[in-house]
DNA sequence: CGCCCTCTTGATCTCCTTCAATGACAGTGG
DNA sequence: CCACTGTCATTGAAGGAGATCAAGAGGGCG
């Protein structure tokens, strides 16, 4: 069984034992991908979701004049390819960025999920608000904000995520894109992120050994990235409690 | 009673006529907006969500360093202020554009209804991911395409939206918005709007007319938009029917 | 060992911003 | 009826952030 990682539902709602147990083995048993290679191309038709069980991975739209766009970086413990659910052919391509382990959710399966345990819908409901807020921030940041500014954001919201799931210390984490991949999440090009890194560097605000990246002055950072981290509600006030519904 | 106009939920699942009845019934009377008044301002406490049943408004963000930038332009029939339901405080202000009739939906009144009719989550659930896509677009266009191609896009998309609702007559349609506030939206000045629209004009692509807005060669405006409009999958193989749950 | 990928840096170019001034128009009060 | 005011559209000139083009260096992996 896969045993899915719940770090995002555990953040954002308290779920019973029953709920918990379903949620972590709801996926086919997990497959591995190497680096670099694509779990689902985008306008592959769509008949499952994916639980992202370890490992990076990224959600890239290819404009039809051939550029492409990160739109998500993914983590462990992450749900991709959601956002298809609502179309024929995916909307995005899911690629591995380092090794992954990907469990797959066939679509019929998330039927008989809601049905069977009718708190799923307002729970996934909540799940896509906040990755709609995330995008939010980012079309803020993109419309408002400078290189230096975006990739600043960029950075504390990695660091942001991944302390969740105890992958940092003392403001150091592993950073698996390349710079290439950090234009493409920025709306940037590579020689731009790298000037720009370059920069925080020599200002003592990052610094880097090979992979890893150190945030050393995060109070700084946060004086500098355009957006604060946002904070969610806990079990909302709109949202049935468990044994409710 | 309101009787909002369920233009989303029809466009994309077949509701049963109970669930038809209840959504549009499910807002508090409604309360007129006139032009440029707020109707929710950012960091406002967070008690419902917001139909608007005529008009246009936006859902803007304001950074830290002051900069506002407008991430969803609503109109008639569109649900507003739901991405704050996961936040104690709200992430969006909604301010409207002409005069705007809205109806608010109390967090408690979801929260019954949720229950009452559990086939509401996985409909919400669509819902927000249609939002997401839309924004994963923004953000795609944003990184990636000129201004000339993203105001093409914008334009496009208020013309497709607007068409499903009869607002559309032979390309024609009125667009309330400042070029100030264009702007806002696709992250340039509004010099630069300006200068970008009256080229499309030169090109004979658009006619402005007043406040109207003339699409004069669609096609020819589609090869020059970075993205094909989204074709939405009515009633996914995820989505139970209605009487299934 | 040699190849390819990634990082790095310089030079030049360009798209969009910034600053500034003007005109058109609607609303308002005398 | 008309001056007065504020908002919005328009255009020019100059400046800057980031793109583009090009070349070299380091490092992992066959």
């Amino acid at each position: 069984m896969p045993n899915y990682p719940l770090t995002r539902f555990h953040e954002q709602a308290s779920l019973s034992e029953v709920e918990a147990e379903v949620l972590r083995n709801m996926g086919d048993p997990e497959i591995v991908y190497r680096r670099q290679s694509v779990i689902r191309r985008q306008r592959d038709p769509v008949d499952g979701i994916y639980l992202l069980i370890e490992g990076w991975a990224t959600s890239s739209l290819c404009l039809p004049a051939g550029q492409r766009q990160i739109v998500k970086v993914h983590i462990t413990g992450d749900m991709m390819g959601t956002p298809s659910m609502v179309l024929d052919a995916a909307a995005d391509a899911l690629t591995a960025v380092t090794e992954c382990r990907v469990a797959k959710v066939p679509l019929t399966r998330m039927r008989s999920l809601l049905i069977d345990y009718p708190r799923l819908g307002p729970l996934l409901f909540m799940a896509v608000q906040i990755e709609r807020l995330a995008l939010m921030d980012i079309v803020a940041a993109m419309g408002k904000s400078s290189a230096r500014e975006r990739l600043v954001r960029l950075l504390l919201d990695f660091h942001d995520r991944l302390i969740k799931i105890g992958m940092v210390e003392g403001g150091r984490f592993d950073l698996p894109l390349t710079q290439e991949l950090l234009g493409d999440v920025l709306g940037l090009t590579a020689v731009h992120v790298n000037r720009t890194m370059r920069l925080l560097e020599r200002e003592g605000l990052i610094a880097r050994h090979g992979q890893c990246i150190v945030l050393g002055d995060i109070e700084a950072l946060r004086r500098i990235s355009p957006l604060p981290p946002r904070r969610i509600r806990f079990d909302p006030a709109w949202l049935p409690a468990p044994g409710e519904m």
